[in-house]
DNA sequence: TTCCAGGGGTAGA
DNA sequence: TCTACCCATGGA
């Protein structure tokens, strides 16, 4: 039995839901799905043991419907849940005013605000995002959609009346183990990373969803990160991005080539450069930095 | 074959 | 703190 409500997201001012589909490359990546035709972003999420379905569609300009599909009805509590983690995925709450007003100053980011743009997508847990940085690393875009398909096609939760699957819980990823994770999920070497990452979160090691929460500066917030094993200045860079932090950005070659390309004549660029190009948009300059790339390289 | 991709861990200085 | 070297995988 499938059961189906419909909920309505407000922004405070504009939100674009294809924009959000094209901050980054999460939409790309499972459970997340994309149809640029449509305009629409499916996600297969699992709530506790209940398994639900979500259907993002733009409605107006600063309201985006959510159509959610249940395997059976959601109780007050679950849909305060799926409420929550739809508002969190869609970085509905964050507050872009101080982003925009700099945005106005800026000659390629003027038309930012106007388009409803300025929102990150993100998975609807930190662990999830996490588990995908470290498959972004030192591999190509290719392989990093094949390890997370594969990730959540091997150990992610599924039923018949849906398409996909949900992203993996950490306590399943601990139970399946390294072999599966290296032999079937084909993660190389990051094999050991995963699976202790997900170890320690099952354990209660570790507790990742409070990085949302804290009230710590970024700068300590980077440290806890780094002591992961996994995540390295690149990866730690963009999970501070996806928890709302966006002072610091994560220089990778394409960051290199961005400011180089936009601010250095083609020459080559310090990491001390890509940081100080972007020092105008203040503890903004990590989102001026993404949206910056969006225009440079679509 | 060799190289390398939206890096990161480790040893050694 | 900085530098070499290694790391699984798969496409070019």
């Amino acid at each position: 039995m499938v059961d189906a409500i419909r909920l309505l997201l407000r922004a405070d001012g504009r939100v674009s839901l294809r924009a959000l589909a094209h901050s980054h490359g999460w939409s790309q990546l499972p459970p997340f799905g994309w149809d640029d035709d449509a305009g629409v972003l499916h996600r297969t999420e699992q709530l506790g043991t209940l398994m639900v379905e979500f259907e993002f569609a733009q409605a107006t300009g600063d309201t985006i419907e959510l159509s959610v599909r249940s395997e059976a009805g959601l109780s007050a509590a679950d849909q305060d849940e799926v409420f929550a983690r739809a508002r969190w995925m869609l970085s509905l709450d964050e507050p872009l005013d101080e982003f925009y007003r700099l945005c106005e100053d800026d000659a390629h980011l003027a038309h930012v605000p106007a388009e409803g743009r300025g929102r990150m997508l993100r998975s609807s847990s930190v662990f999830e995002d996490a588990i995908k940085c470290i498959c972004t690393t030192n591999t190509t875009w290719a392989q990093t959609k094949g390890m997370v398909r594969r990730l959540v096609e091997t150990l992610g939760t599924s039923r018949p009346a849906f398409d996909g699957h949900a992203f993996p819980t950490p306590q399943g990823m601990a139970a399946a183990g390294e072999s599966v994770l290296r032999d079937e999920v084909r993660l190389g070497y990051r094999t050991p990373y995963v699976y202790e990452l997900a170890r320690q979160v099952a354990d209660r090691e570790l507790d990742l969803e409070a990085l949302r929460f804290s009230t710590q500066p970024t700068a300590e917030l980077r440290k806890q990160l780094l002591k992961i094993k996994g995540i390295g200045p690149y990866a730690a860079a963009s999970l501070l991005v996806l928890v709302g932090r966006y002072d610091h950005i994560g220089v990778d070659s394409w960051a290199q080539k961005l400011v180089s390309e936009q601010f250095y004549a083609g020459q080559p660029v310090t990491e001390a450069q890509v940081q100080s190009a972007f020092e105008s948009f203040g503890r903004w300059r990590a989102l001026a930095y993404y949206f910056y790339r969006w225009d440079h390289f679509g």
